[in-house]
DNA sequence: GTCCAGGGCCGTT
DNA sequence: AACGGCCATGGA
């Protein structure tokens, strides 16, 4: 017991460390969104969050950039379009890779949205753990992707752990288990239960791995966060 | 040509 | 529970 005070007194260090070196990735996003002109909303944040599974950012983006180009890129239009013409989704989708398995995955989650809430927001009015299970029940959204649905577009409070989570749990010698609901737990409850918190956090998480520094632009600066 | 990048599913042990 | 094969593209 008293070896896990310790290790969740380390987390929380951590993230104060990273904190004091890079400031607030939220704000720094925000600003630098207002700057491009980009809206980042809801929808594209869910939808990135499947296209960008196992997947280099910078091709999520030539699939944003098709969608919009075809005026589908929300979740209503692309509901429509999985319903008209299967086969445009799929090439449109095309360039994030593994395109018929993603294709039918926005599908679904739209169709999902669509049919039984009619818009994110709606669905998001229910509470997180009822959020999670409907989104877990979906084929193709497994913890990672629900849960960075949950946290930047539902702005709910759950942690997410990716392969950079698990690539610092290793290099701090933090745990042993890598399991995802084993790692979730632990730094849930190393952490004020706060959304900002957990935001700011992963995002800092991953920054440090890429080496980067919060002022520099790069298209994907906030975690799995959208579009340039 | 080779390697890699913010998963998830579905088999087999 | 853990592990391996599978899905596919664009850029370095």
């Amino acid at each position: 017991m008293a070896k896990k005070l310790g290790l969740m007194k380390k987390i929380y260090q951590l993230y104060l460390s990273l904190s004091k070196k890079y400031g607030s990735p939220k704000e720094f996003w925000m600003k630098w969104c207002k700057k491009q002109k980009t809206k980042q909303n809801r929808e594209d944040i869910a939808l990135g969050a499947i296209l960008t599974q196992r997947t280099n950012w910078r091709n999520v983006e030539l699939a944003f950039k098709n969608l919009k180009s075809a005026k589908v890129l929300s979740i209503r239009g692309i509901y429509r379009l999985s319903k008209q013409n299967k086969n445009l989704l799929e090439n449109l989708v095309r360039p994030s890779g593994f395109y018929k398995q993603k294709a039918q995955r926005i599908s679904q989650f739209c169709e999902f949205i669509i049919k039984n809430y009619g818009s994110l927001e709606k669905f998001f009015e229910q509470d997180l753990e009822t959020c999670r299970e409907q989104l877990l029940e979906i084929n193709g959204i497994g913890p990672e992707t629900a849960d960075s649905i949950l946290l930047y577009a539902g702005n709910k409070p759950i942690f997410v752990i990716d392969e950079y989570t698990r690539r610092l749990v290793k290099k701090q010698k933090i745990a042993k288990r890598l399991s995802y609901s084993h790692l979730q737990r632990l730094f849930e409850q190393s952490l004020p239960k706060d959304v900002r918190v957990y935001q700011d956090f992963h995002a800092m998480i991953v920054l440090e791995s890429k080496g980067l520094k919060a002022g520099k632009q790069t298209s994907s600066i906030y975690a799995r966060k959208l579009l340039s």
